[in-house]
Parts: structure tokens; C-alpha cells; sequence
DNA sequence: GAGTTTGAAACT
DNA sequence: CAGTTTCAAACTC
């Protein structure tokens, strides 16, 4: 399947160039087609599409580009998701290997889902379109890597005026975009005008067709999507509206209207926008996630004006912040400045620039998805049902402000960060449910995601966090919840602790008591920090660390670990995992296998955890939460460079019968302190060796179901940091997220340490085990892995003598050596 | 509650 | 990469 995949990729990939030059020479009139139509199919969900679809795919098949890719359509998309994702990781370097792969699996298994969902309903025509369009979209990620070239072809191409943009035109703008997003980002005031110009034409046109708004919403991933459309439309109508009505609009419009009849992208918006989000988003992964951020922040706060005002040219106050935030997303948009700088690139390039945008977009939205109309969307998600998603569109076309209240985004961004790795991460990990992957599948992979989470969300919620959610106004509840499940670790943290919900709430005079209140109540995992000069920024900050905002609880003076300053957080969460990848995964890591052998020794099972980087203890010996790996209620392992350890969960040199005595004494004091439900919630994950999948390549196998199941033990953090990318998994980002993958539990604590370390194993211990890779090598992680370098000790090689845990993990790393290769993000 | 200790994170 | 500083949690009184 892979190779056939990366076989299809790569031939997308190189159809993608050559379209894209094609179309520099002149296949501009094929991308109109063509472009809408992949612009189309990739935001459409079926259902939609069906509706609308009706037109546009002739022209797409006319292209013998479209052709060739619907010969290549028919591959999986999955597959060819796997494969961008090694791309994309390639070229995002941003993203953490780790974290990236979540996040960007979860993007690429979003397009992988459209095409699915493309494909599927796919008729024979529309078959080609989907091909096409999924070859746009990988091509997208893919064309980033390779893009560079293309790009360039791309932007001469496209501002060749050149209205229509073949699907493969649009991957390869895309990734030229992208190339240049990196570049361009924010550079170009000027693109602001040509996406405007674009965005007044899509608004223009959306305000005739109403009908594509919607299904652009849906389809882009509802609340999300729709948002940023509007956003966009709004920015780039307001600049651009005059140029925007050109004749090239007329023949854009017939195309665009077919397109945006055909999916939702065609409405204008929805170009325009997917242009500036869909940048955005690769901006994001790759680098920018203050674009995103600001797209983010403005479609929260501002989705419901922009909705309204995307049409409207005039700038209101809010729709001035949004339209700067259009303006950045555009800028960010390589199309917008390519377009412009281009040659004035026709109103058709434009057009063609937005049905890249569109593309882009739907990669975009699903950023935003991320940070803020995560929760919106989870809700349509939720709704699952159309006609939820349509509520929303309806919301989002005339106002996907509305549609994200700011006010509530902001709560909820308090609750639920954008970050995007980790979210991703815990997402993926959660993605469990079904409906993740419809939303996944219909719109973004941060839509997914954020379906996922939502999904999850609700459980925890229902759970209880219910409190919690009915702090939160309905709608914002479901983005919020979302949010919440993507920052696993923090809702797990959350969930863990009883008394989280009443820790969210203010009660608390100081932190520390709160601490400890959550602590005595499995608080730890709740994560109330005390930041005074870190503005919650950095590492030091526990909330910061696990990816999710401050919260009421938080006594951190300063703090910028806010929705309301959700650019600076994950511009700093990409600059912290520019440094470290896996700064937001978890730092437990637990292999499946070890999971299985710990269920012999169920009380043992932290042993089969261990921290990735390991301790650096001197004075504590190991033995008090000074040490992360005691902390993390996992036994010291060769990373650990401790002095003197007496880690109860195992010590790093393997523990004698002496050692392994207190060991377990200690192990099972810390048990009886920590709550029994912990070990519950081990044994639970031993005995079920299905949660901890086999190192699936994927982190999506991860094992998100500890996830719901961490939910639901605790009340999700009010917020969490979607990001990265991970993030994070984010992540981002996802952990990086970065994203993601951390998505978990950026720091699993006794209550998780297990799921987190499971999922970390999945990607990082392979290597260990294997040794070619000491994890950090591969990851970059910070060097305290010195002592993974050095031979590994025989704690995991040997089977240790007793330390149940240590015996567990041993033979786990060993079993789980061989599944793993192909998570590592090597190289 | 204030102060100290500790080790990770960040910085040089 | 190593050393130092900064930081906030953990801990003690």
C-alpha cells in the first residue's frame, strides 16, 4: 500500500510540476476547471458536493492532468497521506518530527478523507476531480516539499492571470506558497489587495450564491471554515471588491460558479479565503502560526462580524482587526502576493489564486479549526449531521463570527488553546470515534481533529466536566470541548483531578492550594501554574508545557497563556518547537508492548513507561517530584543522567533485588498514594493491549482511547493549546504537536503517564530499541539524551530482575522495536 | 504563608 | 556541547 501510495504520490507530485508549469505556458483556462473543481471537491463533503457538484467536473476532466490524476485518483488516499506526511514533515521543519507527524498526518488524513469522501461518492467524474483534487491536496503538501520550483512556475503561472487553476496548478501554488508563505508570509500588503480583489469577487459571488457558502462551510469544516471564509472574504473584499469585479470575475464567476456550486469553495469567500487560510495553514505547519493565530483569533472573535462583513468592504472596527488578519493571511499567501506580483495576474489567476486559497484554506481552516473554530466545528461535528454543519454554514456565510463568538472564544480559547500539535496528537489519539474521522474527512485534519476532540470532549464534559461546559455557552461549548480533548494531557490532567472544575473556577485564592487540592484529588494532572516571569510562555509553565491556557486557577502573573493572546502563544510554541520538537509531547513514554507485559505486573506498569529524556536528578535520588520520571510515576531508565537514584518506579541501573525491593516499595507507596483509579486506568490499558496499539506507523494508532478514557476522568482543562504541533501533536502539533502527539499528555503524570507513554513509545522508543536512533537524535530533543547514547544499561536490553515495570518495558522495547521504523520521522 | 531546595528550561 | 542562569514547582519550616 505505502509504496503504491508514495508510487501515486510521487507521480502526483511530478503531475503537479508539470501541470504547474503547464499552466505557467498556458493551461491557465484547464485550472480554472480544474482548480475549482479540486478546490471544490476538497472542501465539499460529499453531501454537499453532491448538490452542488453538478457542474464543474467537465472541465476538470478535460485536462489531461486531471486525467492522469484520476488514473491516480483511484489510490488510496491514506496511503498517499502517509506519504505527504513524510513530505510535509520534510518540508515543515518546524514541525517536530514527532508532533508533525500527528499534526500533519491529521491534515493529510484530512485530505485523505476528502478524497475518500471525494472519491467515494465520487462518481466517475467527479472520481477525476477528486483525483485531481487530492493530488492538489497532497500535492499541496507534497508540492511543498518539492515545490519550490513549482511554486515559482506556479506564481508566474498564476499571475499570468491565468483564472483557472487545475487542481495540480493549485497543489503546486500551493505548495509554491507555501514555499514562499515561509517567505512571504506576512510580507506582502499587496497580495491583501489581490486576495481582497479575489475575496470581493468570491464575496461577490457568495452573496449570489448563497448555496456554495454553505457547503464551503461544511465542507471546509463547518464552523471553522467558514469563519476564515468570511474572514477572508472580508479582508480581501474590502480591499479588493473593485478590482475583484474584472471581467475576469464574469468568467471566473461561471467557472467559480460551477466550482463554488459544485463545492462550497466556490463561493467566493471561500477562494478567497482558502487562498489566505489555506497559506495560512501551511504557514502554520510549516512556520507561522501567528497567521494563523491572528486567523484564529480574528474567526473567534471575529467570525461572527466577519461573516457579516466579508461582504461588506468597509472595515468595522472588529472587521478592521479581522481584515488585518485577512491581510496577514493573505499576505501570508504566497498566491495573493504572487498573484500581484505576478502580472497583475488576471482576475482569472485570482480567482485561480482562490481556488488555491480554497485549497489552502481548507489546510488553514483546519488551523483555525484548531485554535478556535475547533469548537464550533466539534459542534457541527458533532452535529455531524449536515444540518448542524449547515447551521453553521448558514452562521458562517453571513457571519462565522457569529458563528465563533469571541467572547466565548476567548473563554474558550481559555479553556481550549489552538494548539495544534498536541491537539492533533490527543486528537489523533482520539480520533477513536467515528465522527472524528468524518470531520476529519469532510473537512481538515485539524477538523477532525477537532471532531475528534469534540466527540471526546462531549464524553468528558458528559462526564464530568459538565460543570464546565455549562459555564461555556452551548456553542462555544462544543468548539471548547474539542479544544480540550486535542490538549489531551490537559484534560486528562483535568479530568484526573476532581477537583478541577472547581479549580478552573476561581475559588482558589492560591495556587498552591489549588495544586494541591487537585493534587489530593489527582490534582496533578491538573495544571494550575505560578508563573511570575515567564508570562506563561515558556516551558517553566506547566499550563504552557501541556499545551493548554491559563486558567482562572492559574495564580501566573502576566500570563500570556491566553486565548486572547493565542498568535504570541503559538508563535512561541513554534519557536519552542523549532528547538525542540518534542518539547510538548509527553515526556513519559510507555511502549504498547510493555503495556501488555505490565499487565502481568499491572501494578508494576509504570516501570514500562519511561521518560524520553530522562532526569538529570543529584539530590532528591530520584525519589521526589523534583524528578520527572518519579514524577511521571515511571522507573529511571539509561536516559536519565540522576545521581544516587532511588527512583521507586525503577531505578536506572537496573535494579538489584535490593533496588527492586524499595523499588516496588516505593513503587506501590507512591501506588497507594496516588489514587487507585490510576492503577485502575493502567491495568485497564494493560490489560487492554488493543488500547496501546502495536507501534502502528501512524501515531493516529496511538492511543487516544486513553484519551476519552483520561477525559473522562477528568474535567478537561478549561483550555489547551492546540497546536502545535504539534504541535502540537501538537500540537501539536502538534507536539509539534508538536505537535501534537503530546496531544495526550504533554506531561502525563502518575495519573497518565501510561497513556502518554504509550504513545510516545509508539514513535520514539522504536528507535531507542533499535538504537540506530536515540529518540532525541531523530527528534532533536534536547541532549540529556547523552545517556541514551551511551549503552543502553540492560534495564530494557536485560530483563531486569524484578522491577516488574523495568521487565515489562524491556521486553515491550524489544517487541515493539520492529512495528515502530516508520513512526520515527527520520529523515 | 514564606522561604528554601531542586532540577528543568533557557540562555550564553 | 558545556556551563551558567533563570524559572517555577516541590518541598520544608
Amino acid at each position: 500500500m505505502s509504496t503504491e501510495e508514495e508510487k501515486v504520490s510521487l507521480e502526483r507530485e511530478n503531475v503537479v510540476e508539470k501541470e504547474s508549469e503547464e499552466l505557467v505556458e498556458g493551461r491557465k483556462s484547464v485550472r480554472g476547471g480544474g482548480v475549482k473543481g479540486g478546490v471544490v471537491v476538497v472542501m465539499d463533503t460529499p453531501e454537499r458536493n453532491k448538490n452542488q457538484i453538478a457542474t464543474p467536473i467537465s472541465k476538470f476532466e478535460e485536462s489531461p492532468v486531471f486525467n492522469f490524476l484520476n488514473n491516480l485518483s483511484p489510490i488510496k488516499l491514506d496511503k498517499s497521506a502517509h506519504f505527504t506526511q513524510t513530505l510535509n514533515s520534510l518540508s515543515f521543519a518546524s514541525i517536530p518530527s514527532v508532533f508533525t507527524s500527528p499534526h500533519v498526518s491529521s491534515i493529510r488524513e484530512s485530505r485523505f478523507l476528502r478524497r475518500h469522501l471525494l472519491s467515494d461518492p465520487s462518481k466517475p467524474e467527479f472520481a477525476s476531480d477528486n483525483g485531481v483534487k487530492v493530488d492538489t491536496d497532497e500535492g499541496m503538501l507534497d508540492t511543498v516539499n518539492n515545490s519550490i520550483e513549482p511554486k515559482e512556475s506556479f506564481g508566474c503561472g498564476i499571475s499570468g492571470g491565468e483564472a483557472p487553476a487545475s487542481p495540480s496548478h493549485e497543489c503546486s501554488k500551493l505548495a509554491v506558497e507555501l514555499a514562499r508563505s515561509l517567505n512571504y508570509e506576512c510580507s506582502s500588503p499587496s497580495t491583501l489587495p489581490t486576495g481582497g480583489i479575489k475575496g470581493k469577487s468570491l464575496s461577490e459571488f457568495a452573496g449570489t450564491s448563497v448555496t456554495y457558502v454553505p457547503l464551503v462551510q461544511e465542507i471546509s469544516g463547518k464552523g471553522l471554515l467558514r469563519c476564515e471564509v468570511n474572514m477572508d472574504g472580508t479582508n480581501e473584499i474590502g480591499p479588493d471588491k473593485g478590482e475583484a469585479s474584472g471581467c475576469d470575475w464574469e468568467s471566473l464567476i461561471t467557472d467559480a460558479t460551477d466550482l463554488l456550486i459544485f463545492d462550497s469553495p466556490g463561493d467566493p469567500e471561500a477562494f478567497t479565503k482558502a487562498s489566505g487560510p489555506n497559506f495560512r495553514t501551511f504557514e502554520y505547519v510549516s512556520n507561522e502560526i501567528q497567521n494563523v493565530q491572528h486567523f484564529s483569533q480574528v474567526s473567534t472573535s471575529e467570525c461572527g462580524g466577519d461573516g457579516s462583513e466579508t461582504e461588506k468592504p468597509s472595515t468595522q472596527p472588529g472587521e478592521e482587526s479581522q481584515l488585518k488578519e485577512y491581510a496577514d493571511a493573505e499576505n501570508m499567501k504566497p498566491d495573493a502576493s504572487l498573484t500581484n506580483d505576478g502580472t497583475g495576474v488576471g482576475q482569472s489567476e485570482k480567482n485561480d489564486n482562490e481556488m488555491v486559497s480554497a485549497l489552502y484554506r481548507g489546510m488553514r481552516r483546519r488551523c483555525l479549526v484548531f485554535e478556535m473554530v475547533g469548537p464550533r466545528r466539534k459542534h457541527i461535528d458533532e452535529g455531524s449531521g449536515s444540518s448542524a454543519a449547515q447551521e453553521v454554514d448558514g452562521n458562517v456565510v453571513s457571519n462565522d463570527k457569529q458563528l465563533v463568538p469571541s467572547k466565548t472564544v476567548n473563554e474558550y480559547l481559555r479553556c481550549t488553546l489552538p494548539g495544534i500539535g498536541l491537539h492533533l496528537n490527543s486528537l489523533t489519539a482520539s480520533s477513536k470515534d467515528g465522527k472524528v474521522v468524518k470531520q476529519e474527512a469532510n473537512a481538515s485534519g485539524k477538523q477532525l481533529v477537532i471532531a475528534s476532540g469534540s466527540s471526546i470532549n462531549l464524553h468528558s464534559s458528559v462526564t464530568g466536566q459538565e460543570s464546565l461546559v455549562k459555564s461555556l455557552p452551548e456553542t462555544s461549548r462544543g468548539g471548547e470541548i474539542v479544544p480540550f480533548e486535542n490538549s489531551l494531557p490537559l484534560m486528562e490532567d483535568v479530568f484526573q483531578a476532581p477537583g478541577y472544575v472547581n479549580s478552573e473556577e476561581p475559588n482558589q485564592t492560591s495556587p498552591k492550594k489549588k495544586r494541591r487540592r487537585l493534587e489530593t484529588g489527582e490534582g496533578e494532572s491538573c495544571k494550575r501554574c505560578n508563573c511570575k516571569k515567564s508570562k506563561c510562555l515558556k516551558l517553566y509553565c506547566e499550563c504552557f508545557a501541556a499545551g493548554v491556557y491559563c486558567v482562572e486557577p492559574c495564580a501566573c502573573q502576566d500570563c500570556f497563556n491566553k486565548p486572547i493572546h493565542e498568535d504570541t502563544v503559538l508563535a512561541t510554541r513554534k519557536q519552542i518547537e523549532s528547538r525542540n520538537p518534542l518539547a510538548f509531547a509527553p515526556k513519559v513514554i510507555r511502549t504498547t508492548d510493555s503495556i501488555s507485559e505490565t499487565g502481568d505486573d499491572s501494578s508494576k506498569t509504570p516501570a514500562s513507561a519511561r521518560h524520553k529524556r530522562g532526569c538529570n536528578c543529584k539530590k532528591s535520588g530520584c525519589l521526589k517530584k523534583y524528578c520527572e520520571c518519579y514524577q511521571g510515576g515511571v522507573g529511571c531508565s539509561i536516559n536519565c543522567r540522576c545521581e544516587g537514584c532511588k527512583n521507586a518506579f525503577g531505578r536506572k541501573d537496573g535494579i538489584d533485588g535490593d533496588a527492586e525491593e524499595e523499588e516496588t516499595d516505593a513503587y506501590e507507596k507512591s501506588i497507594v498514594d496516588r489514587t487507585s483509579h490510576k492503577n485502575l486506568v493502567q491495568s485497564d490499558i494493560e490489560q487492554n493491549p488493543d488500547s496501546a496499539p502495536p507501534a502502528t506507523p501512524l501515531s493516529f494508532g496511538r492511543p487516544p482511547m486513553q484519551l476519552p478514557f483520561s477525559l473522562k476522568n477528568k474535567p478537561p482543562r478549561s483550555s489547551f493549546l492546540s497546536i502545535g504541533s504539534s504541535s502540537s501533536g501538537g500540537i501539536y502539533g502538534a507536539g509539534q504537536g508538536v505537535g501534537r502527539l503530546n496531544l495526550f499528555q504533554p506531561q502525563p503524570k502518575f495519573d497518565k503517564p501510561f497513556e502518554s507513554v504509550q504513545v510516545e513509545e509508539d514513535e520514539i522508543m522504536p528507535e531507542i530499541l533499535q538504537g540506530t536512533k536515540s529518540p532525541v537524535s531523530g527528534i532533536k530533543t534536547a541532549s540529556p539524551n547523552r545517556k541514551r547514547v551511551s549503552p543502553p544499561h540492560c534495564d530494557y536490553g536485560n530483563s531486569h530482575s524484578h522491577s516488574p515495570g523495568r521487565r515489562s518495558s524491556r521486553k515491550l522495547i524489544l517487541q515493539s522495536i520492529p512495528s515502530f521504523p516508520s513512526l520515527t520521522p527520520n529523515p
